[in-house]
Formats: structure tokens, C-alpha cells, sequence
DNA sequence: TTAATATGAATGAAGG
DNA sequence: CCTTCATTCATATTAA
């Protein structure tokens, strides 16, 4: 909750020289990837295709293709997500379908109050409007993609190796172990106690150890 | 990279992001961490004392730390992985603990990269990880783990106990624990931001991707 | 030019 | 570890 006490500065080093700026072109066929063809969230080989593709249009790079896709979807979310619930009495905590709906909450409509400062409807700029379909993707990944030449699509270049990419890792289970039996995670303050995830508590013992940074731990520890 | 530099707090009660907002010092030494000293994942124990650390130059927590490093690795392999296509280069993967510095062995990080900022970096393995760690650093002298008591690491607090040659390893990890703050201080240097996309290099050699431009030709070409 | 807004870039947190 | 989400910062763009 409260944050740091004293000590500003926070300085991010965002970045400070010259950003992409998309071609017509490039956007004209980003969003049809995305609204036609249900792109959203695009994997690294589909970045490399799209990037390779666009880079026919101008400048361009893989990160520009992801970010642009990350954004594009998170803004269309948000905005959603601010105008979607002033149609019913949902209040914002809940994300059932449809029904049920708690206690006083509709009359938030004065959105300008929340909003942090963009939100407004403005709506996009020119094309948007909807058009669009997402066809195959509720999901909002775009399966249906691979193996099947059933349908033409518009951007071959996307295909997919079919790899659905088993990514099959179980181990993730532990993911970090970075717990060690005696020692208190991490000292929190006392009342705060905000747990952050809680691990599964048992292994443990597992690797634990080794603390690796020491010289000397690493020359004895066999 | 700066702000506007002393901002702090934002105007408007606006400061409930609960959020962690490094400083400039923190993510110093945090980068330093990890391209000067090879850490990757650190335990239980190395995020305690790195987050004691670093809370002298803001609030922080141990998950602060933690994702941090996540964070970071995560999107260093990512960028790589849209960026350049994928090859597999086969091999060879060695598998340390998955912790830092593996005994006696790291040099074999070769060359690699390009010092950003911090000297040495970016390199990076194909898969498994590994972080190794680099450790060579400026002086070029890659000392060795098991050495003595002579040279002194940057990062004094990373090391396991103050009782450098008993193992003592776990009980100190323990008591470790309640008394993080005080600890050596080391000398610093100025930071560097390290960008991955350097985009001035414009040159690119351009459409090294065009190969998937066919539609099955792009996952298997066998 | 200046104020607003649209959007690229980055990154802390989590989810899985 | 990989991927996704939410927010925030910075800047290109456009409206006033």
C-alpha cells in the first residue's frame, strides 16, 4: 500500500530515441491479422513471420510487432472493461457472465472520474469500427490455425508449424524453490503479511540448497 | 530515462499503486547483479540479502527481487527469441543446478556478447539456461570460486555467512535471516541502461527472414 | 504553439 | 521457465 517512504528517483530509463511508427500499410494489415484473423497474442515465430512480412512496408521489428499486439489488445480490453459494465447494474468486482447483480454499484457511469485520464470514448482513430469478427478465435488465441489448408487465409505467412508446442514442462511445479526450511522467506512486515504466492511449502529440502554465491560453498559442498 | 526526475508520489492521491517502483540505485545494483555477477535466480537466501540491500536505497521486498530476476531473464530469452529465428543449435546443454555459478566451470560463456552498459552480458545461452556466470569482468581475470579469502566480491552481502570458511552454510542461512542490515558496503559505478534494441543499426540485414514466407515452408522445411 | 489524445515501449506481477 | 495482464511512461499525432 503506501509506498516508499523517502527515497524517489525512480527513474526507469524508458526508452528515449526514436519509436516506431507504424506505416498505413503495416497497420491496415496488423489489424486485419488481428480482427479478421484473430491474431492476439502472436508466439515468436508468428512475430519473426509478421515482422519479416510487414518489413516490406517500412521499418520494423519483431518487439514493434509484439508490443503492437499486446497493446492493441490490452486497449481494447480496457476500454471494454470501462464501458461494458455501465450497461447493467454488474459492478466492476464481478466477472460473472451475466446475472446477478450486487448491490449499488451501477451508477458509476461517471467514468470521467476513474479514468485515469484516457478512457474516454474517443474510440479509434480510423479504421476499428468493428467490421471485424473475430471468426474462429473466442478463445482469444488463434488456434484453428494449423495443418489445415481448409481455408485460404489471407497471410500465409503466418501458418504455423503445426508444433502446437508441447511445452510440457511439469516440473514447473516447483518453479523457483526458493525456500529454504529454516529460514523465513522473506522477512515481511509483520503485519502486512501480504504473501505474496505462496509456493507449495513441501520440497523444499530439494534443492536447497547450495547456495551457490559463496566461494566456498560451492568448493565443499561435495 | 529520468522522469522528470524527483517526482515521487504523483500529484492527486494517485500513489496507490502498490506497485514497486525501484530507484535508480536499486536497479544499479540489481543489473550489476546480474550481468557483473551472473545472477539469474537467486535463492531464498541471495534475494534476502539482495532485497536487505537494496533497502537502503528504497522500500523493497523480497518478491521485488525475485520477480526482478524473472522478469528480467524472461524477457532477455524472449526478445532473443522474436528476434532472430530460432534455430537449434543442438547441443550441448549442460544443466547446473539451474543456479548460478557453477563451480569452476563458467568460462565457457565465451566471448559473447555485447558489453551493454555493463560489461559483460549478453550473453546467453541456447537453452537449459544455465546461466553462467560470467564473472570476468573487466579485469578479465576470472578468479576462481574456491579461491581464498583474497579477493573481495563486489557484493559482500551475497555471500553466505560472515564466517567465510565454515560451512556453517545453513544455520547462518537462519540466522541470517534477522539481521539483515547490516552489511559492507561496496563501492559502485555509474549505471549504463541497457537496451535491447539499439535500434540505430538500422541496416539490418534485411528480410533475413524472408524464408518463411511460405506457408508450410515456415515451420518444417524437412 | 499548446493541449489532448493515441499509441509505442517498458516493466512489475502473476498465471500456468 | 514462458506467457499474459495491468499500468505507467514517453512521444508521435492531431485538435484547438
Amino acid at each position: 500500500m503506501e509506498q516508499q517512504g523517502g527515497n524517489e528517483e525512480k527513474t526507469v530509463c524508458r526508452q528515449s530515441s526514436t519509436r516506431w511508427t507504424p506505416t498505413s500499410d503495416q497497420i491496415r494489415i496488423l489489424k486485419d491479422l488481428y480482427y479478421n484473423s484473430g491474431v492476439r497474442s502472436p508466439t515468436a515465430e508468428q512475430i519473426q513471420r509478421i515482422s519479416a512480412k510487414l518489413r516490406q512496408y517500412g521499418k520494423i521489428e519483431g518487439k514493434n510487432v509484439f508490443y503492437w499486439f499486446q497493446n492493441h489488445k490490452a486497449r481494447e480490453r480496457q476500454k471494454k472493461r470501462f464501458t461494458a459494465d455501465h450497461h447493467h447494474p454488474i459492478p466492476i468486482y464481478s466477472n460473472f457472465p451475466n446475472n446477478i447483480n450486487p448491490p449499488g454499484n451501477f451508477a458509476s457511469s461517471s467514468a470521467a472520474g476513474l479514468l485515469n485520464g484516457y478512457g474516454s470514448v474517443a474510440m479509434e482513430n480510423s479504421f476499428r469500427e468493428c467490421t471485424i469478427t473475430p471468426s474462429a478465435n473466442v478463445g482469444g488465441q488463434n488456434l484453428a490455425w494449423f495443418g489445415v489448408d481448409t481455408y485460404p487465409s489471407p497471410y500465409p505467412f503466418l501458418e504455423m508449424s503445426r508444433s502446437i508446442n508441447n511445452q510440457t514442462l511439469l516440473q514447473a511445479a516447483e518453479e523457483e524453490a526458493s525456500e529454504i526450511e529454516t529460514l523465513p522467506l522473506f522477512p515481511m512486515h509483520g503485519d502486512a503479511k501480504q504473501d505474496w504466492h505462496h509456493r507449495g511449502d513441501d520440497a523444499i529440502a530439494a534443492a536447497s540448497l547450495e547456495l551457490s554465491l559463496n566461494p566456498y560453498a560451492a568448493g565443499f559442498r561435495h
